[in-house]
DNA sequence: GACGTCGTGAGAGGAATTTTCAGTGGCACA
DNA sequence: TGTGCCACTGAAAATTCCTCTCACGACGTC
């Protein structure tokens, strides 16, 4: 149960995010005291455990567990994060709309915005909440220093790839993404003990990626998942797994979340892997972005930004 | 002792000032609890009723009493109005760093998460703020209702195209992609009245794009552009811009939140085009999800995403 | 079909909390 | 000064709450 380690009281993530983001890896009764929450979030505020027990159907003991795997040591201690989130009360009432809400047919615009905004923010919240820093410092450490970087991602998840590869090659990292079973085989199985690759899959189950990412692994290779399960084949087949969030279970919102999420993680690893030679990597990004001004036209004079 | 027994949890009083009102009233034991709470208004969170009766060198009745006497049934729910109060206090200071703060070289991976976090929240925001739903809705009826839809983005922006298309051929809308300039070019040449031409450009001043997009206009077809600067050449020669905004004027994490705000839009123009015609998109999603289970390994029980 | 794994609830065990009760000291009044 | 009342207090009993352990059953694997 070492997920979340480091900072469980790191206060940012509200109770209900903290579940969201969990739900999808629990078991049926823990889902069923998670739903409980989702819709009564002060009940623990009232209810001692055996009670909140009995309203979800199930016994003491998995409430307890259910409160660990949130990241919370204890029940006493659930009970106190989730009335300082009561105190906290919600900011912006208006926007702030249902719980995993999905859209409807008919909704207006304006409710469409709102929901997709809540959604949105929520998945970055809860990912940044259940992000394994050091394990994304070690990803990072990793490509500022191997001598090669293959990025495998098949589907929806191409387009991922290629934004880290375009955003690392940028700063001077030999990266190289693969969206192409054939060719990202072909590429894996020349990788070696000096290089890495990264697979990015949203459900962590799509076989070419899966595929890629293996024989990279067996040809020597260091491995990271990228995908928004945090138990899934190919998390257990990578080094290092880091897990996207994505809160609500079901379908329109969330599903466009993941995408988010997934680009927040690919964010910090970019950054991160800045911060291994700063200056560097700063010079190259000016460097490139001299290079693609020559594309822009009536050049601005305030600023050149890296991407076009 | 039935002073303010009403509402005991009206919210308004804090514990602290509730601990003043009643001080001068308690005797010499209860007040050095008083006392103790007021300097340390958190002790109760991590303390258990004997050990913070021990600290004011006291019993735990007598702390009991305490807490009755503050007008609460009892330990418990004082332990859990104290932890309401703290999540009231400072909002999320821990984690709200300055505004438009960029990174440094040594910042520790913690506050590059947060900073991160912060500028991705707030563009999104802003993004939905100013926004011009609207027009969006105009487009999205546009997409719907096209023979054909264009899309163009090179360099950072390509991925993004690439990944609008995927969703929209996804609930059967005839999109192509874009990101070489000659292809896209002849793309553009034969667009007519009954097409729609997408523009996708972080600066609004990528040239291969003005081109294309330029190109579309003058075959005909309805033009729109996506951009992060709302009076940009890419945005001028469109029929339709949308902006998605970046607050931060300045380099690091706004540079990554752009690309977060432009698939903010992007997803914001999905669903509603989903809205133009829900259940054949459902269906039409649902179908597409049959397809690529195909390609996972052990599919899972609950449910296919649409994404890889 | 045997085996291992995982999720679950029952119940034991141990804390934490509240209640009861008896001891202490202050104070008023005789 | 002595006596009795009363408020205050902590010890310990009583109760409730929480956690841990263990065994059972479902499920998937070999």
């Amino acid at each position: 149960m070492a997920q979340d380690p480091v900072e469980t009281a790191d206060g940012t993530l509200r109770m209900v995010e903290r579940i969201q983001a969990h739900l999808p890896q629990m078991s049926a009764t823990m889902s069923k005291i998670g739903e409980l929450l989702l819709s009564e979030p002060s009940a623990p505020l009232e209810l001692s455990i055996t009670e909140l027990a009995d309203r979800a159907g199930t016994s003491a003991a998995t409430v307890t567990r259910f409160c660990r795997q949130l990241g919370y040591p204890g029940y006493v201690q659930f009970k106190v994060a989730v009335a300082a989130d009561s105190g906290r009360g919600e900011p912006d009432d208006q926007w702030r709309t249902e719980i995993g809400r999905t859209l409807s047919p008919t909704d207006p615009p304006q409710a469409v915005l709102r929901t997709l905004l809540n959604a949105h923010i929520r998945s970055l919240r809860a990912t940044a909440g259940t992000i394994d820093l050091h394990e994304c410092a070690v990803v990072a450490k990793r490509i500022a220093t191997s001598r090669h970087l293959d990025i495998y991602g098949t589907g929806g998840s191409a387009a991922m790839a290629d934004e880290l590869e375009n955003r690392l090659y940028r700063i001077g990292i030999n990266a190289h993404s693969w969206g192409d079973v054939h060719a990202g085989l072909a590429s894996a199985s020349i990788q070696d003990e000096g290089t890495i690759a990264i697979g990015i899959s949203n459900s962590g189950r799509t076989k070419e990626t899966i595929e890629m990412l293996g024989r990279a692994r067996t040809s020597g290779a260091f491995t990271v998942a990228i995908t928004n399960r945090n138990s899934s084949p190919l998390g257990q087949l990578a080094d290092v797994c880091l897990t996207a969030s994505v809160p609500e279970q079901y379908l329109h919102p969330a599903d466009l979340s993941a995408k988010h999420s997934q680009l927040f993680v690919l964010d910090l690893i970019y950054l991160l892997v800045i911060q291994q030679d700063f200056t560097d990597s700063v010079n190259k990004i000016a460097a490139s972005a001299r290079a693609v001004s020559g594309h822009r036209r009536f050049a601005s004079a305030d600023r050149e930004g890296t991407a076009s």
